[in-house]
DNA sequence: GGTAAACCTTCTAGTCACTAGAGGGTCAAG
DNA sequence: CTTGACCCTCTAGTGACTAGAAGGTTTACC
């Protein structure tokens, strides 16, 4: 199959699958008489497991380690379950830091009283100390 | 000032600083004898407010937005509030997305029965047809 | 056999917001 | 007069693609 078949197959841009060919995620496939890439069931088997593990915002570095695992069909599964908790570890300390973020924006959103810029709190809201515009004024 | 008080200042480092710079997002100070940057409280302020807002995930052209918008003292506040609730939506959307991953991730990782890579839910869960390793095997 | 469209190839450069490093210049203290 | 802390410019790297140029191949149709 050429690359564009395998890339409706699995969804993914014919120049994302070169570009893993080229990082070395995706083994390149044999080529055609006309020097056409010519992708079998596996590359589509292999190119979906990578395309689902970027869906879940694992790294390609962590889906690196993850496809070695599952080739060693013997190993034990703990050393997947622990790249998938840390994964899971990373998306929650980033869920309570934009958590955070929204709240803070909210509040910062909410003070906004809709004057001019000169009596604006958001803008207000943006110096984090005391300091003020001092346009030509003495300090 | 140098750049160092005010990467101190401003808890910036220069490389950033110079970034702002180069990038138009900060004024180009004077010069000393020596070509050093000789900053004043002006920059200061206008990078703290800049820092602050990147704290707060504005991107560097929301921030340009913003502090174009903050000189103009008259103007109304309203297209400032426009660019913090685009924000706030955007941050909202983020959540959403990474709320559901959270919760997919959390069963995925829930399956594990800590036996072989050969029966691992992880694995499986990471193809999502009934895709299966053919290894050597005849389809 | 000709040709046009759809597909493929490689290579390069762009995105975002920095960060790191090379290779040098300046300045104050001892 | 040298040491060390600071500063300068310029280039290249990060992650995970994406876009575009300039060309080659295949297929369908007349």
């Amino acid at each position: 199959m050429h690359i564009g078949e395998l890339a409706r197959l699995t969804d993914t841009k014919a120049e994302t699958i070169r570009y893993y060919e080229q990082i070395g995620l995706l083994a390149p496939p044999p080529r055609t008489a006309g020097n056409y890439r010519d992708y079998a069931a596996a590359h589509v088997h292999r190119l979906r497991f990578t395309r689902r593990a970027r869906e879940l915002g694992f790294s390609i570095e962590q889906i690196r380690a993850l496809l070695a695992l599952a080739d060693d069909r013997e190993q034990s599964c703990d050393a997947v379950d622990a790249i998938a908790r840390a994964h899971l570890n990373e998306i929650k300390r980033k869920l309570t830091d934009l958590t955070a973020l929204r709240r803070e924006l909210e509040s910062v959103i909410g003070q906004c009283r809709h004057g001019t810029i000169a009596e604006c709190r958001i803008i207000e809201s943006l110096v984090p100390l005391g300091v003020t515009h001092h346009h030509g004024g003495r300090p």
